[in-house]
DNA sequence: AAAGACACCTGTCCGC
DNA sequence: TGCGGACAGGTGTCTT
């Protein structure tokens, strides 16, 4: 998925499309996501759409008559289209606007969810227990020191915990431990504070650049507009087979936490 | 409490 | 061309 800078790329480009704007219907063809998308949610026709805030990989809808919680999944994209216009394959929602235009919900794999909240969607239980935002003040030296002390998981499962710090997926963990010169195997608690300062440098500088961008397009992200994120340009590790871009050995592919890794054992000790 | 495995679902790619 | 298997951006839940 979308990870946090498609998340946010999302949000800013849709905001300036849904603010102020009157919901006149919500379609759902396909409820069935990740969990079923509620019927509340049609307590929201005719509601006003105020706020468009992201938190973690959360969208977070506000309304005078409620909240939506959007979520994108693995493979989910919004866009903004006319009422009118076709609807894609695996596109399972439509919220119809006052101006004739509609957010289209599409994905393919259905990881993703939306959700009703009647009040402030920060209390919702699967936002209570998230970590700092990491381009905050609080995702800091100090606070990471503290998360890695008796943590022997190694660093990249623990910087993609959402207790410890949020919106650091598969493709912006081994960037950013590239760009710090980590090891992602290394057990976190034998990190030493001035390592630790170079990986919080690097996630916000590798996550602000991505945002940048639009965000990174592997197969399905594409941008509020339907344009496809450009970071994958960038990328100097994932997904990629060929030589390190910075002293031309091979890149290692190896799992952790079940997940694909790469990364350069020369430049990453 | 922490760590690891598994599940959810569809599409794509690669080797035979 | 077709088929089987591996793999893909996330994360809640269950088991050790």
């Amino acid at each position: 998925m979308p990870e946090l800078p498609e998340v946010e790329t999302t949000r800013r480009g849709l905001s300036p499309h849904v603010i102020h704007r009157r919901i006149e219907r919500i379609e759902v063809s396909q409820p069935q996501l990740r969990w079923p998308v509620p019927d509340r949610i049609q307590q929201l026709q005719r509601a006003t759409i105020n706020s468009l805030e992201r938190r973690a990989k959360y969208l977070l809808m506000g309304t005078d008559q409620g909240y939506l919680i959007w979520h994108l999944g693995m493979s989910g994209s919004m866009r903004i289209m006319p009422a009118a216009a076709a609807g894609a394959k695996h596109e399972h929602i439509r919220v119809l606007l006052d101006d004739g235009n509609s957010i289209r919900y599409r994905d393919p794999r259905r990881f993703g969810a939306l959700l009703y909240s009647e009040s402030e969607p920060l209390t919702h239980p699967l936002l209570t227990e998230l970590g700092p935002e990491p381009l905050s003040s609080g995702f800091n030296v100090d606070y990471l020191q503290r998360q890695c002390q008796k943590r022997s998981t190694a660093i990249k499962n623990l910087i993609m915990d959402s207790h410890v710090v949020v919106g650091v997926g598969n493709i912006y963990a081994c960037e950013s431990l590239f760009a710090s010169g980590i090891n992602p195997k290394t057990r976190a608690s034998r990190i030493s504070r001035q390592r630790l300062q170079r990986l919080v440098d690097a996630i916000k500088m590798v996550l602000q650049q991505a945002i940048d961008h639009g965000g990174t397009t592997l197969q399905d992200f594409t941008q509020a507009d339907g344009k496809p994120g450009y970071f994958r340009h960038s990328l100097n590790v994932y997904g990629q087979p060929g030589p390190c871009p910075v002293c031309g050995n091979d890149i290692k592919r190896i799992t952790l936490g079940q997940r694909s890794t790469f990364y350069c054992s020369h430049c990453q000790r």
